[in-house]
DNA sequence: CGACTGATTGAACCAGCTCAACTCATGTGG
DNA sequence: CCACATGAGTTGAGCTGGTTCAATCAGTCG
């Protein structure tokens, strides 16, 4: 048997450590909880962590399923959504490396997750995390941390939903991408769209074509450049000025 | 110098405890963080909190200052909102008995906490409360749950704000009402609306006008009764049908 | 009583939606 | 190598759910 890989389901990859991966070495681990454990600590996480891959497309978990494991994101990008009987769908935020998926410790998932590019986590059964956490009060306030900022953001995006106009909406969610990018890698000015329009407008409580229709306009007036699945920010004032505060 | 009150902020009377007002009877203990701590830490706590009581429409505290106080929520009812500089204004959510204000224990508010009617908390300073926590993981773990919670709600916020009618908004703030309000009291048909149209609109990111012609129309059609400052839910069978899952 | 505040109702309007056509890659197999 | 699907994105034209503006109604308080 492949020691290396064994599958798992449908579009993942699992891989127990082989040496080759290790925390120690993790490009994400500052910004991620795992950076308030100790070396010893750290070596004990791994020992009950999968690294797992997930191929584009492919979901992580669906809502309202048993939470088995949660996950820490080490590279690509992930959709959280809920979606309504009639297909409506809203997306909650989108899951960048460093970001952790489970973080309330619930026993159920309350959004589906799902790969939009390849995505690499780390893996852990939810019982053997939550037995990992008991008596490590630093890690708990770690991810107490983390659920504060989630929720805080989540706060930003109802003021967003409920009372702004379309190109305020599509001005913050290309600065607030851009800063959330800085986060694990240099600041620029060019930012990566790896989400489809559908995505951007189901996170925005828009249609595709309210989307498109605003990039345009704001391509037109030179406060964006539009280039191939990314978008490069031209005027910060501008877009300061309509992200407001 | 009086001992039972003294003044704190307009709008506010605080007195530390003279024995009449004890955790031991404190009615929403069951539903509130509170709740996991033995007899001698919930003695402690009281130690270090203040019941305060906050006149309608006074202000808790506003979005953006230093956290200086954490709130337990006793009686009455609150308001958490968000504003933009031109006044636009959302609602994140209104605090019941048993709420706890301040969960993410950052060092800044993010919203603005206003009493709708009058209002009564346990108040802790945010400095006591964290020593206070120090070394209670399952006052921590507690808090963390509810936190989980809180975004979970939401959640679901954003899934309304984003994607959902007026008649559906507007049936599933009737329903969540109804359900927070059983948490803390008898079950009931009667859904008490002390908070005024505005601030429904404002919850739901609809006008006023919305919200008043929505609340006519579902009374027209016999699914809701209006009463004076309340709703009776006259038919849950529509009203789960509109909220949908 | 009048003055005020909050809620309802009416009528015109408009930001964003719906429906539909078109563009532009990318892929495929003959 | 080209003909032709296929899917994502853009653009246009008309529509509509919810807003805006304005008038009216219903309590409540002095």
């Amino acid at each position: 048997m492949d020691m290396s890989e064994q599958c798992a389901a449908p579009g993942s990859r699992q891989c127990n450590h082989s040496g080759t991966t290790v925390c120690a070495d993790c490009t994400v681990r500052v910004v991620s909880v795992c950076n308030v454990l100790e070396p010893s600590e750290l070596e004990a996480l791994e020992r009950i962590s999968q690294v797992t891959v997930f191929a584009p497309k492919s979901m992580l978990f669906d809502q309202g399923a048993l939470a088995s494991s949660v996950f820490n994101v080490t590279e690509g990008i992930v959709r959280l959504y809920k979606s309504l009987p009639d297909g409506r769908r809203q997306i909650m935020g989108f899951a960048l490396p460093g970001d952790f998926l489970g973080l309330a410790l619930m026993d159920r998932y309350g959004v589906t997750a799902e790969a939009i590019t390849q995505v690499k986590v780390c893996r852990f059964q939810r019982s053997s995390f939550l037995s990992y956490i008991d008596g490590k009060p630093h890690l708990l306030r770690r991810l107490h941390e983390f659920a504060g900022h989630e929720l805080s953001l989540a706060q930003d995006q109802m003021l967003l939903l409920g009372r702004k106009t379309a190109e305020e909406k599509v001005a913050a969610f290309l600065v607030g991408l851009q800063v959330r990018y800085a986060r694990i890698g240099p600041m620029s000015v060019t930012v990566p769209l790896p989400m489809g329009r559908q995505d951007i407008a189901d996170y925005l409580g828009l249609t595709i074509e309210t989307v498109s229709r605003t990039l345009t306009k704001l391509a037109r007036e030179k406060i964006i450049l539009l280039v191939p699945d990314g978008v490069r920010l031209l005027s910060s004032e501008r877009l300061d000025q309509l992200t407001a505060a």
